[in-house]
DNA sequence: TTTCAGTCAATAAA
DNA sequence: TTTATTGACTGAAA
């Protein structure tokens, strides 16, 4: 009994035993684990302070950003205000223009009304056709309620290319320069992006480059023909990507840069010293502002229907509503009018011309719909567009015949085209002035150029196509002939008046030479000059400066004489190398046939120390041109007539 | 800076 | 007077 007592009680020692150890193991690894867990609580902690932290500037940020967004959304509200203003204001200019007061420093044009929008247009590098780098420096007041755009340059420093950059860049968000900095961006894509939005848009790298980036138009062509990748870039080299990519989402700035730059090749056709005035300018702006509601409106259309229409063909209708209000409704003078070859007293909207043409493509592509108005016949006395525009937009908006219309793949037959036009003004017995100026807005050299050496279409450019879409639909228009015709009698009698007058001023002035006085005179190359450049161009088509500037020495000549040769010899062979079957000339202006030519290369050669050399080349040249000549199969007259 | 497309203005030719 | 030619220029691209 003992025994077993005392085995009983050895065993529940050791069992006791065991089961404190255990316990104290336990014990020790629950303290484990609570001290792990512990630090695990810890970490969560900071890890979730540090998040709520990100988060909260996050949301920081953001609201910062709403806040932008909501002041931004804010100073835009009176868009619609201002384009109403501006439209009223249009009106006013026109049937009111005394009311506008000009003063010559600063320019500027005040309306007598309530408050002030200062609008102010600089453009400092920019040649003008007078080829003079003077800034265009417009200033002007409009009439509204409180200012719009305030672009004076206070920041004016030498890299801050000009006030209208400021416009552009002008934004709470300049700043994002600084922040972004750090985030990492695909430089490749930017370009790309750009490039697309500079395209769409008719933006020219040179304004882009100006107002946006601040480099020169060459610098952006490097950066968006070949960008770095961004990780080699400095911080300096990262900042134009920056600025890209926040034009890129910045639609007012792309469309305040397109307006720029619709504005600044509406100045510079018929700039002259003496035309660049204030209210020009105010016109050609107040243009652009309708230019683009007209161009909203078109997109909605555009965006609202299930319409193929091309946002290309989109903008060649603009550009010709843009260039047909342009000259036809800037209300200046006759001869200003003539100089600038738009001689139109007429006046059409840019809805009215649009829809001339939407009105025209629909007759070409159903003939169900009723035919259409001429472009000509459009003109109508001026009159609140919007509600014609809106009636126009409804009208478009509700054809099915436009909807289907891909004016992408738009393709003419360039030389049948100038086939029928010649042959129409021929039997009309219209003469290419009147055309050039009524319908294309060209000059007559430049309409026979176009008549005599068609391009083909796939080799025009948009602006090239856009003469040949006017012809095409001036065949189809039944007014045609008969617009001209009132074109051309109201033109002569405008030329007798003018004639009258300027004979009565010279006999006041005593001085019937002083208009030759101010005529530039002409060089005209002679046959053994043209012979020379035409040898050295059979060696060496892409000569160098020193071959130039040697051809110029020899010659006696400008060495921009003789660069201008090569280009023009380039781009006319080039040309006649597209056109169809030139037209057979009687003669050339320097007298020469290709026989004439050989002969006289051959016998008037210069004789000097190079006069093997020369010889050679005039040899050279005179084969290459036989050879050329039996290639195209044509009349050497015609083929001579181009150089 | 060079090259090119488009254009103009002067002028020759018809 | 009209048309064609051509040297020169502008704006854009590379």
């Amino acid at each position: 009994m003992q025994i077993i007592m005392k085995r009983l009680l050895d065993f529940s020692s050791d069992g006791l035993e065991k089961i404190f150890i255990r316990r104290d193991q336990e014990v020790q690894r629950l303290e484990q684990e609570v001290q792990r867990l512990q630090r695990r609580l810890q970490e969560v902690q900071e890890k979730t302070a540090n998040h709520i932290a990100l988060l909260q500037q996050q949301l920081a940020n953001k609201t910062q950003d709403v806040e932008r967004l909501q002041v931004k959304l804010q100073s835009q509200q009176d868009y619609e205000k201002i384009k109403t203003e501006l439209r009223s204001l249009r009106a006013l200019t026109q049937t009111d223009l005394h009311v506008v007061s000009v003063t010559p420093a600063p320019p500027s044009v005040s309306v007598e009304n309530d408050d002030v929008i200062e609008v102010q247009v600089k453009t400092p590098d920019f040649h003008h056709s007078f080829g003079q780098e003077e800034e265009l420096h417009e200033s002007f007041s409009i009439i509204s309620g409180r200012p719009v755009q305030n672009c004076r340059s206070s920041s004016s420093s030498s890299s801050s290319p000009g006030s209208l950059q400021m416009v552009i860049k002008a934004d709470p968000d300049s700043d994002v320069f600084l922040d972004s900095d750090e985030q990492e961006l695909d430089t490749l894509q930017v370009t790309q992006q750009v490039k697309q939005a500079l395209q769409s848009r008719n933006i020219g790298q040179r304004a882009f480059g100006h107002y946006v980036l601040g480099l020169s138009q060459g610098s952006v062509s490097d950066i968006l023909a070949r960008p770095k990748p961004w990780s080699k870039l400095t911080r300096r080299g990262k900042e134009p990507f920056l600025r890209m990519k926040h034009f890129l989402s910045d639609e007012h700035s792309m469309r305040t840069l397109s307006g720029i730059q619709e504005t600044l090749r509406g100045l510079a056709p018929c700039v002259r010293p003496t035309d660049v005035s204030s209210d020009q300018a105010i016109r050609n702006i107040l243009d652009q502002s309708r230019l683009e509601m007209l161009d909203e409106e078109l997109r909605s259309v555009h965006s609202s229907s299930s319409s193929d229409v091309s946002e290309n063909a989109i903008r060649i209708i603009l550009q010709g509503a843009q260039q047909q209000m342009q000259t036809n409704q800037s209300p200046i003078t006759l001869e200003e009018q003539m100089r600038c070859g738009t001689l139109d007293p007429s006046i059409q909207t840019p809805a009215d011309f649009v829809q001339g043409i939407i009105q025209k493509v629909k007759y070409e592509i159903d003939e169900d719909v009723q035919p259409p108005v001429s472009l000509s016949s459009v003109n109508q006395p001026h009159h609140g567009w919007s509600v014609e525009n809106r009636d126009a937009e409804e009208r478009f908006r509700s054809s099915p015949t436009v909807c289907g219309l891909d004016l992408q793949n738009l393709e003419l037959d360039t030389f049948s085209i100038t086939q029928r036009v010649k042959k129409t003004l021929i039997v009309h017995n219209i003469g290419q002035r009147v055309f050039g100026e009524e319908v294309l807005g060209l000059t007559q050299s430049s309409v026979s150029e176009l008549l005599s050496h068609p391009k083909p279409w796939t080799k025009l450019s948009l602006k090239g196509k856009e003469n040949f879409i006017r012809m095409h639909l001036w065949l189809r228009d039944p007014h045609s002939v008969q617009k001209l015709n009132a074109k051309k009698k109201s033109d002569q009698r405008a030329r007798l008046k003018r004639d009258s007058q300027s004979v009565c001023e010279a006999l006041e002035c005593g001085d019937v030479w002083r208009v030759d006085a101010l005529k530039r005179p002409r060089v005209v190359l002679s046959v053994q000059e043209k012979q020379t450049l035409f040898s050295a161009y059979e060696l060496e088509p892409y000569p160098s400066q020193n071959t130039i500037d040697r051809l110029a020495a020899q010659l006696g000549l400008q060495t921009s004489t003789v660069s201008n040769w090569f280009y023009n010899y380039r781009s006319r062979i080039r040309r006649d190398g597209f056109c169809e079957p030139a037209q057979v000339r009687r003669s050339s202006p320097a007298g020469l046939s290709l026989l004439s030519l050989a002969s006289a290369a051959v016998k008037q050669a210069p004789r000097d120390p190079e006069a093997d050399d020369t010889d050679g080349h005039v040899s050279v040249g005179v084969q290459s041109f036989m050879r050329l000549k039996e290639e195209r199969e044509e009349d050497p007259d015609s083929f001579c007539s181009s150089f």
